[in-house]
DNA sequence: GTTCAACCTCGACCATGCTGGAGGTCAAGC
DNA sequence: GCTTGACCTCCAGCATGGTCGAGGTTGAAC
């Protein structure tokens, strides 16, 4: 019957999750894992952080940021066991998000396979041509986009 | 019979591409597309510079880098028509990044998606728990990783 | 009670992927 | 031939995602 939760040094959290400390400070100072300080400052994480930072690493692995991450991490709370609701509205966010990578990866690779395909010498009826569309809405920049890739080589 | 490869200035790409110009010098210091100087010094595109753009914006939306897209590009010939064994390579050293990223956003979507299903508050047998073997190979950082994400709270 | 690794803060610095401005040149239209 | 917008180079700056080092404190072990 543990009632002290047995916290983590930063040390100990940076060897178990893989996580140099630097970048441990750098995540709470942008508020994606939390600490509580010992009487002299030092951090003390639960273990819990671990998953969380498994989290965080992978999320970034497939290119979103930490302040994505950070978001949908807020959706879970700090300081009790989450619900299945809390996880429901976690995951449900999560998915729209990675559903839309999966998308735009699948378009991608499959524009660029379809090339093989079609030999890619006369791009007039090529899939890559209507690539553009991609970028209709991509940042600050000249307004838009006329759909002017005409035939010819890449 | 146009004998004359009728270019682009950095204007009219800028506009038909909806990448700024500054991000088109960008680009060209960093090598992955290319002009030529008019006498004057002012940069000619050739239409396939579009496409390239094309390629460049969709890639860097999924998440791969400058560098990642500059050395699949420079695989393609900057100077003639790529024939279809130029295409071939591309796309399979291309298949072969997204198909990893396209699986890596599938596990980590699924392993949220599986969290529902368990109802997550016991996470001793939750496919979460080994979410922890992505980052194997992270990065620089403490060296590695006894799996130690015990049952608990996220 | 001293030692010494591990911890603290703060600020500088790095890479990537750009943007914006200064100061000057080019080129097409009148 | 002059105007004017588009172009040029170079360099500073910004956001993100960190790392590194200086200078000082903590805390567990001896």
């Amino acid at each position: 019957m543990s009632k002290l939760p047995e916290m983590l040094t930063i040390g100990q959290v940076a060897e178990r999750s893989g996580v140099p400390h630097t970048a441990l400070r750098f995540y709470e100072d942008r508020g994606l894992i939390a600490s509580v300080r010992t009487a002299g400052n030092q951090r003390r994480y639960q273990r819990s952080v671990l998953r969380r930072l498994a989290f965080i690493r992978t999320a970034q692995r497939v290119g979103l940021s930490l302040e994505d991450v950070r978001d949908a991490l807020a959706q879970l709370p700090d300081n009790r066991t989450p619900t299945k609701s809390d996880w429901e509205r976690l995951s449900r966010s999560w998915k729209a998000e990675l559903d839309a990578r999966i998308d735009a990866l699948y378009r991608l690779r499959d524009r660029l396979t379809g090339c093989i395909g079609c030999g890619c010498l006369s791009l007039r009826s090529c899939a890559l041509q209507n690539i553009d569309d991609e970028q209709a809405s991509h940042g600050p920049g000249a307004p838009q986009l006329k759909p002017v890739v005409e035939g010819g080589t890449l």
